[in-house]
DNA sequence: TTTCGCATGTAATGTGTTACATGATTTC
DNA sequence: GAAATCATGTAACACATTACATGCGAAA
């Protein structure tokens, strides 16, 4: 049930509307949770059915701006400190790699070549955006922060495993 | 849809039950695709029907061996190669990074270094592993070493970041 | 003979994706 | 006035989890 809190963590932060947390979704968290239009604006009814946010504000085109209230913060420290996170691993470009032996020789080493190339990109991209982004803007981005050199550092990580793998592949 | 060719890419390296194949999930597969005993069974009804594997045999206990037909061999191979990985990225321990700013200093430097530990012990359990597997007894393990290798890298990397993020959270 | 491991399946529920559907306001 | 952006919502479908339900065969 993380989307629930995703929101709610969100919300802690600032109040915003469906349209507002979506952006969010696409940008400070695109790489570390994803989430639908559909999903947001459907987990911002039942939180708000659950009194864990509530409609701080109505504007132009029936824009609705949510708040957190007392118990959605309540609900978000608990999840914090005591709720173990979910560590379901799902990786298809990592599940491929034990199919490798399907593929020929070159084929695999292309395979991991690219996968190279792709981090090697993500890398420069997280460099361009860390330089981009005011910090010490809010409280979020400081910790945002972490996560970022997180990115970093697993772009960097794959890359070199990676070009490794490939030199493995040979003999 | 990678369940799918999860199952098929095990099947390529060799005939298994549905029993056989949860098996495989729970101990190669564990850090890299899960699926549940449900999935599992779901799946290779599916995969029947489509013709990309067939029962080769039937055993004791309504055991029935799943074998991949030609066709699964070439959709496997058109997946390997034709289509590009799905990078859905999730990963609630780093979500929570992000809401760091909901705790105290100690709670939030409580989570990391549990982060810390964890990755220390989950290091350490992929290095006896390695040590316990008997390579070279089939292709898929000779990939499944290099799936293995980068589960090293990514705890080490994890464990480091950690407590470099700890010192970050001081000031 | 009882326990453990092998073995398969279904049903209900929860979560996530894609597509559809609509319309107001601002900017050019 | 046309286009872009803001803004919300629903429906159908796909995928994943949990719980239930059953029974054979081997070993202790």
């Amino acid at each position: 049930m993380s989307l629930r809190h995703a929101v709610l963590g969100l919300l802690a932060d600032r109040r915003a509307s469906g349209y507002d947390l979506m952006k969010l979704f696409e940008t400070s968290l695109a790489h570390v949770w994803s989430a639908t239009q559909s999903q947001v604006y459907g987990e911002l009814g039942k939180l708000a059915d659950a009194d864990l946010v509530e409609v701080s504000a109505e504007g132009p085109r029936g824009r609705k701006e949510y708040g957190i209230t007392a118990a959605g913060r309540a609900e978000l420290h608990r999840w914090l400190t005591e709720v173990e996170p979910v560590r379901t691993r799902r990786s298809d470009s990592l599940l491929r790699v034990f199919f490798l032996g399907e593929l020929t020789p070159l084929e695999a080493r292309t395979y991991l070549l690219n996968e190279a190339e792709r981090s090697a990109r993500q890398l420069a991209g997280l460099r361009q955006a860390e330089a981009a982004i005011d910090w010490d803007e809010d409280p979020l981005s400081a910790h945002g922060r972490l996560a970022l050199e997180y990115g970093k550092r697993l772009s960097e990580m794959h890359e070199e495993w990676a070009r490794w793998a490939v030199e493995q592949l040979k003999p």
